[in-house]
DNA sequence: GTACTTGCAAATAATTTGCAAATAT
DNA sequence: ATATTTGCAAATTATTTGCAAGTAC
């Protein structure tokens, strides 16, 4: 998880400039357990920027994604989801009771990914793993 | 890829009718290489029905999902874009030149998936898998 | 001081809904 | 015969853009 140091260095290294919105936007993003809409984002960064538009929401979002700050998330419903990304490669595990997204990591693909490419003659570039299930906490229903 | 007949059958199951406009959708999304987005198999679909409306390619897409006719396959750009369906559990690999979706199937994520479920405490339910590559063909840029 | 950012209002794009006419069974 | 389905136009929702005023550096 970015901090705030790392989030102003990242920004002045692509030349933008550290402003109340964008440190309120990764705040939100950052510190939620789960995976929030932009329209959700912007009602969370009123309380600590009032005069923050749903505009800039949105600019920002793109911007802290593109400097690997947050991820975009992919549901079934919501396409335009995000969540606090941390150092290196992770995957998700999003539980559809609450919708809570936990990351995990350590899993090694490469071997299928390997395995893919010899059998396909792609060359594989990335990939997406995202699991679902229930939580320990939504098992109870 | 479920033929006509089978089509018919799981539609009356159903209680929904086969129509025209249904037998087109389906024909466009199982006869396609790409992944098409609900205006273009809209596009498409009108070559055999003229008559056809967007509205009824929407609504016919999430039917046909619904009966598990046709999948609905998560892109960065367009998250509503749809693949013909085949029998059973299938992941994608998808070439970032063309855009063209392959299936692959058979490798066994059920280790990965254990490890995880005992490590979370989650109840695994589901997972996306999904590659991203270059085609042989899209490979010489 | 200057270039980047912002919020707003307006523009655009994507998806859904209501409803009377048409159609499959 | 009748319940489902259709196409259209309108409504809704989501996202983007233009621009003058504001702000970080």
């Amino acid at each position: 998880m970015l901090d705030e140091t790392e989030l102003a260095e990242q920004l002045s290294a692509h030349s933008y400039k550290l402003t109340r919105q964008r440190r309120a936007v990764l705040a939100v993003v950052a510190s939620s357990e789960e995976r929030l809409s932009p329209a959700e984002v912007y009602e969370r960064a009123k309380a600590a920027c009032p005069e923050i538009g749903l505009t800039t929401v949105y600019r920002t979002l793109g911007i802290l994604v593109k400097l690997g700050a947050i991820k975009r998330v992919h549901l079934d419903e919501s396409c335009h989801s995000y969540a606090p990304a941390s150092q290196g490669h992770h995957h998700y595990l999003v539980c559809s009771g609450c919708g809570n997204v936990i990351e995990f990591e350590g899993y090694d693909l490469s071997a299928l990914l390997d395995a893919v490419a010899a059998q396909t003659g792609f060359n594989i570039e990335g990939h997406w793993l995202q699991l679902f299930g229930r939580c320990p906490a939504c098992q109870e229903d």
